[in-house]
DNA sequence: CAAATTAATTTTAGCGACTGAACTAAATTA
DNA sequence: TAATTTAGTTCAGTCGCTAAAATTAATTTG
């Protein structure tokens, strides 16, 4: 198990030649016609020659490939286009026809799932929360739970299924995104399911599924903080202490798909218990329950609140000034200096945003932390990097799983072959 | 400068459009020549239909790329080539001209430059050491002292500076490796020098600088453990504690060229002094200092020796069964079980070499080590992290110098217009 | 030993994804 | 009105590769 090579010296190497053995894997870079689909996408709207200008290409490609998506029913021209410099041929911009397709995105969560209808232009055209049932259950439970929220979203919408081209999915656990499995997930009472195949099977239409500290990375990347940068770190605290990264606009979800496991990572040797079992993880200094451990301790109550109801009385009381409520904040606000210290020593991200539902407790988030954060650091020359705190609405995360469906949805409809 | 942004909902963004704004960089997918020829110099030798189904191309496109390079001089066909199915027109294997060309690699160190030159098949033809004279000076001054150890390597090769492609070199600090920059380091004493530019001024020949743990991190992927492995992390305890990462068979060096700090994260609130001022850092229990600072006081002896000096006595001290110098071992052994878990945490590599020429201290890299590594990994479903000990001698520096140079001179000359 | 078989390599035509340059279109300015 | 400016179109041509037929060189087999 534990495999140990003690290599004298490799000077004379057992294979042959020099360098990397294994083939690069695809790169994939886009084709341009779908680089510029989605330069539409983001810009809301441009001219073609705007375009060109962007994306370093000819403008002969632009008026090609956009005249044969503008054919296809997937672009239009815009007819009042302003302009900014009054010489020369007025630009006609260009714009996404929103209507040309739609996804769905659904967080899976213990308390209420929520889902989320967009069309393709990312707008939102219905939404949707549906209360979960017991908190573990089979693969087949949980689909019939998640099939009514999708049937009322696409009430709402007046569509049916079969013009949804792609549904984004997100639920905690350790999830491979590549196969759509969960090996792991405290939603499910099985081990190993399969169960983005279990869903595409049952509805009839590609499921994508990931970790939701992966969606609210995307959510950012989206439609938040994160869309101007190509390479920032997006940290949540909640139930759990997560983290994403995106490197060059794409997610990077660790080197074998799993990892960034930012909750647990040791901070302190034979440290507080986790609830994973170990101790010494952030996340029991840090979460919800780690909190709520200490409130009952602090308000002298028992523990038969939920971890939320006991946070906000802890919280209520900070504000009121008890000391022990506050110190149980400043410590957890500490070892969250310490944590987002370390993720920039070993990313460097110019960016951090802090995000979720819950970034509303101050003490934890306060500039205390951040100057903390920064003593932490190393900041030899480096640039400083910047925080960002970012409270959403219930629905990011269902909005974070519609960008993962529109992804695969756009690669699927803008590559497809001009039929 | 603690910029924190409370937006409270982004619902309506400020940017029309939805998506990442910045357009993706270049996923530069080499050209085929130049996968090819890699991949002939990764094989040692390979026959061109062999070429073709490793790489998944056209037979056609390998006979016309490699007659190409053939004719320009940098491929050559082998005579007998060993065959292993008896039928048919027996293949005629490939393999680099290693005259070609010659790349120099360079380690800068605070005691003695080491340098190697090497062919382009990567055959080291000579090396030579040059010892270094008072720790921090001016880039002239360094400069002065590098050109003899350049001269030397030429003159055992009966070479000069033309016929050298490239140069590879490496310096502890912070190295910008893009523009050749070192924003600081502990051996010079300016900071923001250009040293890169400098040193290509003074040679005439192109000059690429990186730290010396992204040094270690190439050696192995070019020359060691990690050749067949195209995900892996290198982590390495010496003057400090560090770290490289390879992802998809390349040096992933953060997101803005920096980061990659292990030795540096904080594993403990209000820890042991670091010499970087800070304390907790991983390094400030794991590093020759750190160890040699308990040493002086478990050996009862003043701080007068060198670290290194220090850390010889207490491992013997420790082997011959010292429990002051066995619990300092121990401790620091734990400590790095730390740091690779929260690596594992992290990054979830399938393998982690442990790396570098000071890899004998059992003490530190025992059984014991891993053991709890694992058992501070959260290993759900995850499989478990490979760890391989891998002790260089002097010189891998200086062989990770010419993977750099060889990477550079490589893309130079296979890309190069067919001349 | 000649023919059949097998596999490596070369040749050839051609396709897909662009570019570059010439050209057309629509507005402003003098 | 003509010159200027900028946007967009058209089209021949290039580049990087593939697919498939043709060729070559060895081994087997009748």
């Amino acid at each position: 198990m534990y495999d140990v090579l003690r290599q004298s010296d490799a000077e004379t190497p057992p294979l042959p030649g020099c360098g990397p053995v294994l083939p690069m894997q695809d790169h994939n870079t886009s084709p341009l016609r779908q680089q510029i689909f989605e330069h539409i996408r983001a810009k809301g709207q441009v001219a073609r020659s705007d375009i060109a200008r962007a994306l370093g290409v000819s403008a002969g490609s632009v008026t090609a490939l956009t005249a044969d998506m503008i054919a296809a029913g997937m672009l239009q021209e815009v007819d009042d286009t302003p302009r900014e410099s009054g010489r020369g041929r007025p630009p006609v911009a260009l714009r996404v026809v929103a209507q040309c397709a739609h996804v769905i995105g659904i967080k899976i969560s213990d308390d209420q799932h929520s889902a989320v209808l967009t069309d393709f232009a990312g707008n939102t055209v219905a939404d949707a929360v549906q209360p979960s049932t017991r908190p573990r259950k089979s693969v087949s439970e949980l689909i019939d739970e998640i099939v009514p929220l999708i049937d009322n979203l696409l009430s709402q919408a007046d569509m049916d299924l079969s013009k949804i081209s792609a549904i984004g999915m997100g639920i905690s656990g350790i999830v491979d995104h590549q196969t759509g499995t969960v090996p792991w997930s405290p939603l499910l009472n099985e081990p190993d399911a399969r169960l983005g195949a279990a869903f595409a099977d049952r509805l009839g239409c590609p499921v994508y599924l990931d970790n939701d500290a992966n969606l609210l990375t995307l959510a950012e990347l989206w439609f938040g903080r994160g869309r101007t940068m190509s390479d920032f770190a997006v940290v949540t605290v909640e139930h759990g202490v997560g983290m994403g990264l995106v490197l060059g606009n794409r997610l990077f979800r660790g080197v074998r798909g799993m990892g960034m496991e930012l909750g647990h990572i040791k901070v302190q040797l034979d440290g507080a218990l986790c609830r994973c079992g170990q101790r010494g993880c952030l996340e029991a200094y840090l979460a919800d329950y780690a909190l709520a451990r200490e409130a009952s301790i602090a308000l002298d109550q028992p523990g038969t609140q939920t971890a939320a109801a006991a946070i906000e009385s802890l919280f209520a009381e900070a504000k009121a000034g008890n000391q022990a409520a506050r110190t149980i904040f400043q410590r957890a606000g500490r070892f969250l200096s310490l944590g987002l210290a370390n993720v920039i020593q070993l990313f460097d991200p110019a960016l951090i945003i802090l995000s979720g539902e819950r970034m509303r407790y101050d003490y934890l988030y306060a500039d205390d932390v951040l100057t903390e954060m920064h003593r932490l650091t190393l900041d030899t020359s480096r640039s400083q990097c910047e925080v960002a705190l970012h409270a959403w609405g219930d629905l990011v995360w269902a909005r974070g799983a519609t960008a993962l469906a529109l992804t695969a949805a756009t690669t699927d409809l803008v590559g497809a072959a001009t039929a």
